[in-house]
DNA sequence: CCGAGATGGTACCGATCGGTTCGATCTTTG
DNA sequence: CAAAGATCGAACCGATCGGTACCATCTCGG
């Protein structure tokens, strides 16, 4: 019962004990895979009360989207910043930290991508692109200090690792994926910045 | 109007333009996006029909995917294949293949991970680890053939390219893409079989 | 040219969907 | 204690869902 009933009437309380319980059951069942009613029942609340923190079953969902694209990047840059100044140090953490969530038994891929797989609504759209957008600045920031010869094009392509080591781990299996895309990404940034990361 | 009505009665030709059609408009409006009796005008077919070949709506799913992972494997192998012995060629010619996939004002990515994103089906996530299986065969007989170090670990990781070239051009952007991939390939290629490709 | 079978069109079924409403209950505030 | 407001639980709404049944129509094999 995620949501404590009444001991405290506050609905930012509410809203934020709704938003991380349906964060849990969206990400598992699936979008479209459970409908409000059910859904209210998980989570241990009246539908009234989360219509009126979120309005709309979209409402709720852009919500739930929001709040996961910013603590999943929070969460990798974080981790690329405990590792210390180099650079080369920074892109191992970042798939370290990959290899942590694809081990996790509740793993089921990027959230905001398998929303936007087949949601086909703008709003989210739009949300998974300004994800994507986030991982983009923290591997190019990492390219950039590793003195790549072409950081973007080295963000971009340690973009296509990470989501794809993503959607790898999320439906080809688990097995070595993280640190077989490690050292992927490795090897990329030792061919695109010769002299990295040892300074 | 894509199923040509009355002029042949020929079962297994409707299953096959069923099949076609019901692939497409699958593939552009999401699985769960378009209900059996929309799906049965936009094609142009009775329910009774479409019901009588496939018993059921995620039978004809089930159809849709196994067909649509035939057709896209083989023709990403013939695509290899008719770039010569060249290993390196060989790799080269499957993101070229991708690029063109990628700039097609259809694309939507790859519809079989796109299924397992968010319809949890055994059946649905069968296909797509047996499509995966299909890219990593041919992928690590690249690797092999390039002389690459650890065959099957190059193989993976260029699985992860492909799947992850994929997920950003649908997510994040067609633009440049495909190139970047295939640069990104070809170096980690390179770097797993240093001698490879010349002779 | 007639019977068998494939198909289209439509009405229909129960279940579930997202969303609204209402009254009872609870907590907080004054 | 009283008023305000948050919440619950359940009933309810119209729409849509996947799936079935029925019948007229069409094509083809004999």
């Amino acid at each position: 019962m995620p949501v404590p009933k009444g001991s405290t009437i506050d609905p930012e309380r509410t809203r934020a004990a709704i938003l991380e319980a349906a964060t849990a059951v969206l990400y598992e069942r699936g979008l479209d895979g459970v409908g409000v009613a059910e859904l209210c029942a998980l989570i241990g609340v009246s539908k009234e009360t989360l219509y009126r923190h979120f309005g709309t079953k979209d409402g709720l969902v852009e919500a739930v989207l929001l709040a996961r694209s910013e603590r999943v990047s929070r969460w990798l840059a974080d981790s690329a910043a405990a590792a210390g100044d180099n650079p080369r140090d920074q892109l191992a953490a970042v798939f370290d930290a990959l290899r942590e969530w694809y081990e996790d038994p509740v793993f089921r891929g990027c959230a905001m991508v398998n929303a936007s797989a087949q949601h086909h609504v703008e709003a989210v759209r739009a949300i998974t692109a300004r994800h994507l957008d986030r991982y983009l600045d923290l591997l190019t920031g990492i390219a950039e200090r590793a003195g790549a010869a072409d950081p973007p094009l080295l963000g971009r392509q340690l973009l296509m690792l990470v989501e794809g080591a993503t959607v790898v781990a999320a439906h080809h299996g688990t097995a070595g994926t993280g640190e077989q895309a490690r050292q992927a990404a490795l090897a990329l940034l030792s061919a695109a910045a010769p002299a990295s990361g040892d300074d």
